[in-house]
DNA sequence: TCATTACTTTAGCGTTTGCTTAAATACTAA
DNA sequence: TTAGTATTTAAGCAAACGCTAAAGTAATGA
């Protein structure tokens, strides 16, 4: 499979793309997953709850909707995309059921937030 | 400020809730400025984007254009939203622009990505 | 059994996203 | 100046998102 040489530049460093379509392929796969929990980090609510839980282990639906100042239902909905998405998991004692990071996506979730009480927020915002 | 208290719980840890919600409104500014760029990041065609400018240095809009098969505009509007973001730069020689990865925010992305070859996609994906 | 509490799910709705197409801008070279 | 190349911008649209409100499910306890 080649490139569609879209553009006609004469300094193209065709060896230069050819690596990258190369490289690119090869993590093609591991881009996707990672961009589809970076999604559902990239969201203001659910990084909040991801940072909760990090700091809590384990909090439910009721909790957390108090902290955050929100609706049950959309902290429910919120969750729901988190598990769905390999980011928590939920555990149910009784009646009301309690969330917790996925221990596999510690390593991940866990140096991204360690910046924000540190030197990312100064560099960024 | 106190949590609205929506829950009845008997067993509702207050100190718990209590802790949870003075971190987090210490940690406030920082996770949402996160979140903006974890967005950014969460997206397929633009995390690829990132993944090829770590390992690239510079590519223009052409040369991105053609590694991921994709209209150049559409590409272009990509790069406007991670430049807006703060994510990438750009420099412009004669007529084409050269896009580079932030400096400052290597240190949150190089991590992330350094995950996609080695155990994180058989970890989630 | 009946009411209550915790949570989930559905439907609806306005907003945002990401693409395509087409027009604009900027630089280069004949 | 004129043509051509690289990029950006604007308009339009379908799809995805995130919330609210309301109904549904499950567990507890009187």
């Amino acid at each position: 499979m080649k490139a569609q040489s879209t553009c006609v530049r004469v300094f193209a460093d065709t060896a230069h793309i050819e690596r990258s379509t190369q490289r690119l392929a090869a993590a093609e796969a591991g881009l996707e997953a990672l961009a589809q929990v970076l999604a559902l980090t990239g969201n203001e609510v659910r990084l909040k709850m991801l940072f909760l839980l990090l700091d809590q282990q384990q909090l439910c639906v009721c909790d957390l909707a108090d902290v955050l100042h929100m609706n049950v239902s959309a902290i429910s909905q919120h969750l729901r995309k988190l598990k769905d998405g390999g980011v928590v998991q939920a555990r149910k004692v009784g009646q009301t059921v309690f969330y917790t990071l996925t221990p596999a996506l510690r390593p991940l979730v866990q140096p991204l937030l360690a910046s924000v009480s540190t030197s990312f927020t100064a560099s960024v915002a």
